[in-house]
DNA sequence: AATGCGGGGTT
DNA sequence: AACCCAGCATT
């Protein structure tokens, strides 16, 4: 058997139920797929199952509001990708008729499909000879074929992509696709792949020269940078004040309290008398409760967050704020720091009826 | 070619 | 603490 031959047969016996596997529905697998970028399945799981009930097809996602979407989104990041496809559902009720796409060549148009996307899409819906390449695929061929061009630079990923294009079995591309990512994910793991269970190690040729922990290469790490955020939370019990954020930043559009970010790293209490501070909130400022400062630690970013009550409302309103109920805050999409913080303070301060 | 974009699990 | 996850868009 052949290296194709024995991923699909290791697949057949291996691979996990996932309900996205029970479809060609190029709508409920564009769903699918997109939760899934850069993300675990266990952790996409229950996100796709709230998506795929509360949209059964694109016409009604097209009909939400964003706020609807990033609420539905709030928890599983990079949310850029539920704008998108906001944007890409709209554009498919115009352009198609609501008939979701299944062609490579016009998924790879729309809005949140890059080449892996539109390759799993054609192949999984329509059997399009589209191979995938994705982080998964990338371990595999690194691996097996003892390819040592970095996985992230330019001409690495045109080595990859042809290697990929080449090996694709034509007559059953979204099964062998499947079956190669399946096995990345499960078997030919990042750390401690289990070679010892592998039907293809005899031809592996990083098994063979013991190179098995140092595939794929990976070009360097990008430099985290930090940021500083203090947070200002105002409320009267019932209600309470929000920031709505722009959208050329982190959490695009979403929302989150009034803050002020410095430059520095800084302590709480000194913040309030910053000019900035009094200028937002008022002379009172300067004796709110600080209630404490948190690490939020992301991919590509370091955040200091600190929390502070205040015990008089603004004098003047910015914008971008407004005044919410509490019980409504579960229908705006919020970070995770935000939403963890509030749901903690709801709960201990005001045994609110908010996520009890 | 380089950078920005979340959050969480694993080692 | 570092790495990685069914990547993509923008600059």
């Amino acid at each position: 058997m052949n290296f194709n031959e024995e991923i699909i047969r290791w697949y057949q016996a291996n691979k996990r139920d996932l309900p996205w596997r029970h479809t060609t529905n190029p709508y409920i697998i564009w769903l699918s797929e997109i939760i899934l970028q850069q993300t675990r399945v266990e952790q996409g799981l229950p996100y796709f199952h709230r998506f795929a009930e509360r949209f059964p097809t694109v016409r009604d996602f097209a009909a939400a509001s964003e706020d609807e979407i990033l609420t539905l989104w709030q928890g599983l990041g990079y949310y850029s990708r539920g704008r998108n496809m906001l944007v890409t559902a709209r554009l498919v009720m115009e352009l198609y008729q609501g008939e979701f796409p299944k062609q490579h060549a016009d998924l790879i148009r729309l809005k949140g499909i890059g080449e892996y996307t539109a390759a799993a899409i054609a192949s999984f819906s329509a059997n399009e000879a589209k191979a995938v390449v994705d982080g998964n695929v990338y371990r595999v061929l690194a691996r097996y074929f003892g390819i040592a061009e970095p996985i992230n630079s330019t001409p690495g990923k045109k080595v990859f992509q042809q290697l990929a294009d080449e090996l694709l079995n034509q007559q059953t591309p979204g099964l062998h696709n499947q079956a190669m990512m399946e096995f990345g994910a499960m078997l030919c793991k990042p750390k401690n792949p289990d070679c010892k269970t592998c039907p293809v190690r005899e031809g592996c040729a990083a098994f063979a020269t013991r190179q098995v922990n140092s595939l794929p290469v990976k070009l360097k790490k990008l430099k985290v940078k930090e940021r500083f955020f203090t947070y200002f939370l105002y409320t009267d019990g019932h209600h309470i004040l929000m920031n709505r954020r722009n959208a050329d930043d982190i959490w695009a559009n979403m929302c989150d309290l009034p803050l002020i970010e410095t430059p520095g790293e800084i302590n709480p209490y000194e913040v309030l008398h910053l000019k900035e501070t009094v200028d937002c909130f008022g002379e009172a400022v300067k004796t709110a409760e600080v209630l404490g400062t948190h690490k939020h630690v992301l991919t590509h970013r370091k955040l200091k967050v600190s929390f502070v009550r205040l015990e008089h409302p603004p004098i003047k309103l910015k914008e971008q704020w407004f005044y919410i109920e509490v019980e409504n805050l579960k229908k705006i999409a919020m970070p995770q720091i935000i939403f963890i913080f509030l749901t903690k303070f709801f709960k201990f301060k005001l045994n609110s009826p908010f996520y009890n």
